[in-house]
DNA sequence: ACAACATATGAACACTCTTTCATACGATAC
DNA sequence: GTATCGTATGAAAGAGTGTTCATATGTTGT
């Protein structure tokens, strides 16, 4: 999960340079413009990111089903150390995945966007259907 | 992205303990029978993980794009080395989001499901709309 | 005030990933 | 066959990640 933000549309600021003769460099330089600036690949990928961690995704997943859910019924539920629970829920809140409401000392925590649960399912869909 | 593969449904078989008493417990014994097994989080974490890295998804957004590139092609397009590219592809075609065809000693590489280029969109959503 | 509870955070360890260089493999052309 | 081109792979360095223990912060109740 990288969190650099140098950008490369045209010309990368990056140190890489090709070291093959291309073969097809008319196609190469039109395909180039709508390149996936590398700003954007790198954001893209911080979600991503944050998805691929069985340990995060079942969290997410609790909190689909659920609505809602404090810390501590969290750990309970999978069975993990509260400490963990935590950092995993600060991650997914600084990606601002998840949301918190508070109540008294609990603190209850669900789903802050529907993509990711969209995300969550599309992703279970191909999981299930290339296990046939 | 890890690769571990041992399941947890209600009794999981991971060496956490919760440490703290929990709040609701009638609420947590009856969301738990329902919870995402763990390896099948784990599954999904891979296909996740696989979207984490910038370079691959830029790699990925330009086979969308183009519907088939051979390596040097993408060497050449994105700026990168070919042997990175070489070992990001080979990581894509274990994990089946891409397939290849050889034309002589090229190989030519393509996206092989259709999830991966929707995972892409709905990423790309997200995104760009929290950018407003 | 204090004690008890729920959550958050810092440091540290083991582990994994990304990228590179060097080199091997495979196919074509001579 | 040999040379050359395109691709694949192994090893290694550096950076990053997930989990834990210990502890801090903040909230409630007495």
């Amino acid at each position: 999960m990288n969190t650099l933000s140098y950008d490369t549309l045209a010309v990368p600021a990056e140190t890489d340079i090709c070291d093959v003769p291309s073969i097809d460099e008319n196609r190469v330089a039109a395909l180039r413009p709508d390149n996936l600036p590398f700003a954007e690949a790198s954001r893209l990928g911080e979600i991503f990111g944050a998805l691929s961690d069985p340990t995060r995704l079942r969290l997410l997943d609790a909190l689909a089903r659920a609505g809602e859910l404090c810390v501590c019924d969290l750990c309970a539920l999978l069975n993990l150390r509260q400490s963990n629970v935590s950092h995993q829920l600060r991650l997914l809140r600084a990606l601002r995945l998840v949301k918190t409401r508070r109540a008294g000392r609990l603190v209850f925590y669900s789903l802050d966007d529907d993509h990711v649960l969209r995300l969550l399912h599309v992703g279970l869909d191909h999981v299930r259907e290339e296990s046939c």
